[in-house]
RNA sequence: CGCGGGGUGGAGCAGUCCGGUUAGCUCGGUUGGCUCAUAACCAACAGGUCGCAGGUUCAAAUCCUGCCCCCGCAACCA
């Protein structure tokens, strides 16, 4: 039997900045899926990037003394760590200033421009040097012809790009978004851009004059203008599967989803099928929308300074914490809200508290009762459709909540039939053995099932558990799996603070 | 009339599409139980004008109308 093939992808962060919770929840996303399809028996390739030309890169470059590429060089791989430390675990990694991605490009520009969907054009707007960018006649008035940003005077500049036609595609896309060949989920992300198209997908400028642009991928037979980065970037999901040379490519295109924050949806569903389209590829399956983490119910920003570093997180209080928060709290199609004390609650109290408390309990009366050997009893065999039907759905916080009320019974399943009290009656009871047996082995074999579920989310954690239960014989020894940790909240068993 | 999301016990949410048992869950509070366990676990109780005002109906958190409030997007800071 072979595996099927599948295919994930995550947005490319553009590189001159620190990693942060987005980006991390980007990776946390793809990889819980990547891994519930490997538990499923499916070969999967996962995606990962850097968005690394275009102008605010060549000034950081400047401002530190360093040619472009030296200090994209020396930039990416923060995002590496970051990836590496929420413990994802991707196939391959795209760097837009990698030789094949800049030659694929090129290729694909040469195609859209065979294929008459490339046009010259020239536009005449507003212009801030500071933004680097136009603006509309009504900012401009609103301003009085000020940018308030660099309380510079707007220009009036007449610039020559290339556009791509990307309004040829629209009634194709829009057929596709609404039949459900290309979902976007959750539905009413699909229903905000619909109505954001209701006039029709816009062209859009894809490349700037070499003399605005430097830092990209020159445009094929013209050494005027720069690729502008909607192609150089989107092409990203395809060409680091080797296309166009590399036929392997085909075996995971299209994508079965593509991971994206609610901000960028209106490229990645309108630009990027037109790409394709013109390209004459398939639409991914799936544009999977996610929303921003606030923090205490306030955007995270720089000047506000409550920016939250993922890496923080996961320091002090490991991978599987950071993982199991981020997806069953932060709802996994919404906005979700990040405090330090929601954080460290759920950690103290569903992960050291429910479970990592019940995996010790069972272990111990295991321990304790029967020398540590497990026996045998009837598999444990809960129903898991709840939880299969939200990882079908993409639900990941829902498939959580599903996991833990099986924890939750667990606990109240030990509760009632009280095996430390039927270890005491064995001395009078000679039916006591093999009863307490049967309810410690079942509750081992829960835990394992328990276990199997948090592949995608807990890897570690799935692990330790497993590494309990599965052979029959629990360790002597087992170390806590979530000790307490009150950095953030007080420590309730501390004795109390009278100064002050 | 720009578009969208939301307003449910102290906090966070589910339920609303397809009206109908005592409006459900987690946390927090109180009380009790248990002693296998990370002072953990389990149970019970307290606590709600389901944003406001009308309407439809035998019956509305749920349907209809109007209004108020909060938050996003609209603007290449994920």
């Amino acid at each position: 039997m072979t595996k099927t093939n599948a295919y994930i992808t995550t947005a490319i962060p553009y590189v001159n900045g620190k990693p942060h919770i987005g980006n991390a929840l980007d990776y946390l996303l793809a990889d819980i899926w990547t891994r519930y399809q490997k538990q499923n028996g499916r070969q999967v390739r996962f995606q990962v990037g850097t968005d690394e030309h275009g102008n605010k890169i060549a000034a950081k470059a400047r401002a530190n003394n360093l040619d472009p590429q030296s200090y994209v060089d020396g930039m990416y791989g923060n995002f590496k760590i970051l990836m590496g430390a929420v413990g994802a675990e991707y196939t391959d990694f795209v760097r837009t200033t990698d030789q094949h991605h800049v030659a694929a490009v090129q290729y694909i520009w040469r195609r859209l421009s065979q294929a008459g969907l490339i046009y010259k054009h020239t536009y005449e707007g507003w212009y801030c040097m500071g933004h680097e960018a136009f603006f509309t006649d009504k900012e401009v008035h609103d301003t009085s012809g000020i940018c308030p940003d660099h309380q510079t005077p707007y220009e009036r500049v007449s610039e020559e790009n290339y556009y791509l036609r990307a309004s040829a595609f629209t009634e194709r896309i829009r057929q596709a978004i609404e039949s459900g060949k290309m979902k976007i989920v959750p539905e009413f992300r699909k229903n905000e851009f619909l109505e954001l198209i209701k006039n029709g997908v816009q062209d859009v400028s894809i490349s700037r004059p070499r003399k605005n642009l430097s830092w990209g991928v020159s445009v094929p037979d013209d050494d005027t203008q720069v690729m502008y980065v909607w192609i150089d970037a989107l092409a990203n999901y395809i060409t680091v599967l080797g296309y166009p040379d590399n036929p392997e490519w085909q075996t995971y295109w299209p994508a079965d989803v593509q991971v994206i924050g609610k901000d960028i949806l209106r490229f990645h569903a309108g630009i990027w099928p037109a790409m394709l389209l013109g390209l004459d590829l398939p639409l991914p399956k799936v544009l999977l929308v996610h929303g921003f983490v606030h923090v205490g119910g306030a955007k995270m920003s720089k000047t506000v300074g409550n920016v939250v570093d993922p890496m923080e997180i996961i320091q002090n209080y490991g991978a599987d914490a950071f993982r199991y928060f981020f997806a069953r709290h932060i709802p996994t199609q919404e906005d979700g809200d990040f405090t330090w004390e929601k954080f460290e609650n759920a950690y103290n109290g569903e992960l050291g508290n429910d479970l990592g408390n019940l995996v010790q309990r069972v272990a111990a009366m295991i321990t304790r009762y029967q020398a540590g050997v497990i026996g045998n009893a009837p598999q444990a065999e809960h129903d898991m459709t709840g939880y299969r039907d939200a990882m079908q759905h993409l639900q990941f916080s829902q498939a959580l909540d599903d996991v833990w009320s099986s924890v939750r019974s667990l606990n109240q399943y030990l509760e009632r039939v009280k095996p430390w009290q039927i270890a005491k009656q064995r001395a009078n009871d000679h039916d006591a053995e093999g009863h307490l047996n049967e309810v410690l082995a079942y509750a081992a074999s829960t835990l394992l099932q328990i276990a199997d579920e948090l592949v995608p989310f807990m890897p570690t954690t799935a692990e330790a558990i497993h590494s309990i239960f599965a052979t029959g014989i629990v360790p002597a020894q087992i170390t806590p799996l979530f000790p307490k940790i009150y950095l953030h909240t007080s420590n309730p068993q501390a004795p109390q603070d009278t100064r002050k």
